[in-house]
DNA sequence: TCCTAAAACGAAATGATTTCCATTTAGGAG
DNA sequence: CTCCTAAATGGAAATCATTTCGTTTTAGGA
């Protein structure tokens, strides 16, 4: 699995340095988003010295390659979530458990066609993304 | 104008004050999102005392009422837009100019039914905007 | 093995947003 | 029209997630 990251970071043209590869991991092993504190937290102990900015500032490079995502939430906080699928896909995201499901198609290239047609001008990204309860969480009755 | 906006203010059981009207007013006025400090400068010389948090606290209340709209903004910071749209739909914004555009149709309903029924639980919400250059901002050559 | 650009440190700064509580006000009741 | 109360506001201060800074360390190609 390092090997994968390692060379994941290869193509990023990163450096893969054993922190970056540590906050790859511990995002791969979650099927829920993290928060850049969360991680800090959880991976202090395997390295004496290991700083929050260091954190922030891996994730948000990661991110820039698009090696992981960003997830939008209602507090405006940063999270992150580590994605298997290389394809252009979206998520639903639980805001009670923060898992995070796959939405696989989304007819979103036509309307981006369309819009830019219509406007005359340009689409540079979309965002689309569920929010929502999964079902364990909707059955337990839980709030987002 | 300002008896709508007093009027959907009614219909979302907040009281019509002066400053309340001003500042649906000013969104009302414009076809660009804004945010909250741009237009707490620009209603200060209207009243001889307004408070940021007050321009805070009305477009937070308007946007939770639905009488206006948030901006998903790539710096994280908080846009307001005022929208009289009032049926389902979503927005082009503009990250050059803030100019808006609604995006009338949006065939998620049908995708929340398909993910709702897949992962069995419950969409609560979905986010989907288009972010690009407008016609005027992408032939001027205008960068995000 | 060296060298250099990239990465990491951690303390400190930042700055948008929120909180707090005292004061004012809108608007329904009488 | 006048009262009354819940809602709205002011303004200073707090919050706190995120970023910056200058220095030190390190990955990895030469």
């Amino acid at each position: 699995m390092e090997q994968r990251h390692a060379l994941a970071l290869k193509d990023a043209k990163m450096k893969a340095t054993p922190k970056r590869l540590a906050i790859l991991d511990m995002l791969d092993a979650e099927s829920a988003y993290a928060s850049p504190e969360e991680l800090w937290k959880r991976l202090r102990d395997r390295f004496d010295r290991l700083g929050l900015p260091t954190v922030y500032r891996n994730l948000e490079e990661l991110a820039a390659s698009g090696v992981i995502s960003k997830v939008i939430h209602p507090n405006r906080q940063l999270y992150y979530y580590f994605c298997r699928n290389r394809e252009h896909h979206h998520h639903f995201v639980c805001l009670s458990c923060r898992k995070v499901e796959d939405i696989p198609s989304c007819g979103i290239e036509a309307l981006e066609q369309e819009v830019s047609q219509r406007i005359g001008g340009k689409v540079l990204s979309h965002i689309l993304q569920l929010n929502g309860l999964c079902g364990g969480c909707a059955a337990a009755g839980g709030t987002p």
